[in-house]
DNA sequence: TTGTAGGCGTTATCAA
DNA sequence: TTGATAACGCCTACAA
């Protein structure tokens, strides 16, 4: 930390906290203010031993760039913001905190914005307004398959990273196919010897998640089970449509014997709604959920589940965000069993990977 | 959005985007920029017919100050630092998105930074680096009663907000007071009749959260129950410390038949231990925990608690954050009953209150 | 390889 | 009540 020229007792630089400038370590460098800039942006052409001087009078200085003068003066406003949905905990604070840790790594800021999408859908305007003006803006479902809010930043001219989406437009898109694993999901439960699967779909198919019932589709005709309309319920990722879905599925006259839920909270509710009516958990009704988030593991049984490579794709989100030429590699989902399809697992304890 | 005065076939402005700065504004509203400066700043002396061109100007033209300018001329950055711990996924969400929007409403920006708990214990400096320099960090437990870090800031001359802070020290702290409901909780398990009520206590005194221990001793006593030092275990607030604290406490010779955990996550561990034990909760052992968070009503039953303000800490952290002499009002903190203490109660579907 | 001039969009100061 | 002018800290040009 830069501390005024003011001398105190013992010698040294007094105690009135300022803050060094580029003009301070240029001074105490002894070379122009313009040849740290280039050490600072990490520019080829400065002298080594200039170089070894500037380095040396920022670590004394305990010099860090004002973001708000290089902002001004650059084109890079070394923001990045994110839009994520405003209810949904566990995936919030996933991205959430791989975006933000992503972004640093990079030397970027992390502005969020969260919105709720009933709100959204009612209003007449996109009412995200990032008064930070970031290079870019990341959209996480379902807001990246929103049209209106891509013409937002279109008309802004903002650019945009649109994770796991599906439709075209503005931007630039983060793919994801979750289908391979959800075809392993659900040959997992087929290997059970599950004949009659429920599913509880996501709400709308205009989005990367519908390739998990895209995948309940392809696993059942593929192993010859009955495909019966009646066992597929969609939900909006709620505990609560969890809950609501599985009240009628165990309803039905040939209940299923095993439930592949889209997400994990919606899984929540089935297992929830499960205890409620007595069915014992992988016994009389296996469980299957989607994300692998916190919730997944914090119920009993813990549920069987696909883990979403979030930190992957929030550096690959970010990277994009900073370079539009990234080329984002496919994401390695990967199958998680545990107690709610295998009888023999029981408490997940370990600490949860961010 | 503004357009650059590039005259388009429609006679308009033209549609090469930039954005409109003050002093576009100014040339619309025929006024010197300085007066839409006090206008946008909302300062007194300016006429009233000068003000409403320049907000017709402004609407018009959909002008934005740059934050980065105002940063940089200016003395605030409206910024505001937010650090909490990297775990405990519900709490976190639940932080972000309240200190979020507390921000937004008072025109500043939230940026955050999430610390590993015991990294930072083991790593000899403060690695939070806001390079993003906000005007004040808010500071949340267990980082709030942490010395290292509030001088950290101290040097670095930026303003601190502790919230739930136990421990003097630099900054403003932001006082909660759990006493009371946790008393009320602990009064409702005896109230239903449980003379053995096991607790699992925050993991260290110098907590805010050690209240909830205070109210257990208190409740306990003034009961005339058995004091037993067995019935007490500490746990780190997470899951797995829910499960080997339950692990123990229902091996003891006399067991428990209620057990308070101070802490969702934590009660979220009781039941699936619980369960895996074959209790039944309530009528076997009651369950109730602290937080209100939403994991609390994702499990079966749903989790009997105490619902934190966080919205209104978060809004009381926030304006302390901007105005020092900010005197916050105590928070209402509310027991909530629900089916892990009175099994007439079910599933919880109301959606969850941010 | 290094340095100088100019400007980014705002706020602060001081004058009108 | 207004307005001109000088910062703020840095980057982009261009020049040496």
């Amino acid at each position: 930390m830069y501390k005024n020229a003011q001398t105190d007792a013992r010698g040294q630089t007094g105690i009135v906290s300022s803050v060094a400038t580029i003009k301070d370590v240029a001074k105490a460098a002894g070379v122009s203010f313009k040849t740290v800039s280039r050490v600072v942006n990490g520019e080829k052409r400065v002298g080594p031993e200039a170089r070894e001087r500037v380095n040396q009078a920022i670590r004394e200085l305990g010099y860090k760039p004002s973001l708000a003068a290089r902002q001004l003066a650059g084109q890079r406003s070394y923001l990045i913001g994110l839009v994520l949905l405003g209810s949904g905990i566990s995936y919030i604070s996933r991205m959430m905190i791989a975006m933000g840790s992503a972004c640093r790594d990079k030397g970027y800021n992390l502005i969020t914005a969260t919105l709720d999408y009933h709100q959204h859908m009612a209003s007449d305007i996109v009412s995200i307004n990032f008064s930070a003006r970031p290079d870019c803006v990341i959209l996480t479902p379902p807001f990246c398959n929103d049209q209106r809010i891509l013409e937002h930043f279109e008309r802004a001219n903002i650019a945009v990273v649109r994770v796991a989406a599906v439709t075209p437009g503005y931007g630039l898109t983060v793919p994801v196919n979750e289908e391979p694993c959800a075809l392993e999901l659900m040959r997992h439960l087929i290997g059970l010897g599950h004949k009659r699967i429920g599913m509880i779909a996501p709400p709308l198919p205009l989005r990367a998640s519908e390739a998990r019932l895209v995948a309940y589709r392809k696993a059942v005709a593929e192993a010859g089970l009955e495909e019966d309309p009646a066992l597929v319920i969609r939900g909006d990722f709620s505990f609560a449509a969890g809950v609501s879905a599985t009240t009628s599925l165990l309803a039905l006259p040939q209940r299923p014997t095993a439930i592949f839920a889209s997400g994990d909270e919606m899984a929540a509710g089935v297992l929830a709604e499960a205890a409620r009516l007595g069915y014992r958990v992988p016994d009389d009704l296996a469980v299957a959920g989607f994300d692998d988030s916190p919730i997944a593991r914090m119920v009993f049984p813990p549920i069987t589940t696909v883990h979403q490579p979030v930190r992957d794709i929030a550096r690959a989100a970010v990277e994009a965000a900073i370079n539009p030429d990234f080329k984002p590699q496919p994401f390695d989902y990967k199958l998680i069993i545990r107690g709610s399809t295998d009888g023999s697992r029981q408490h997940c304890l370990e600490p949860y990977p961010f």
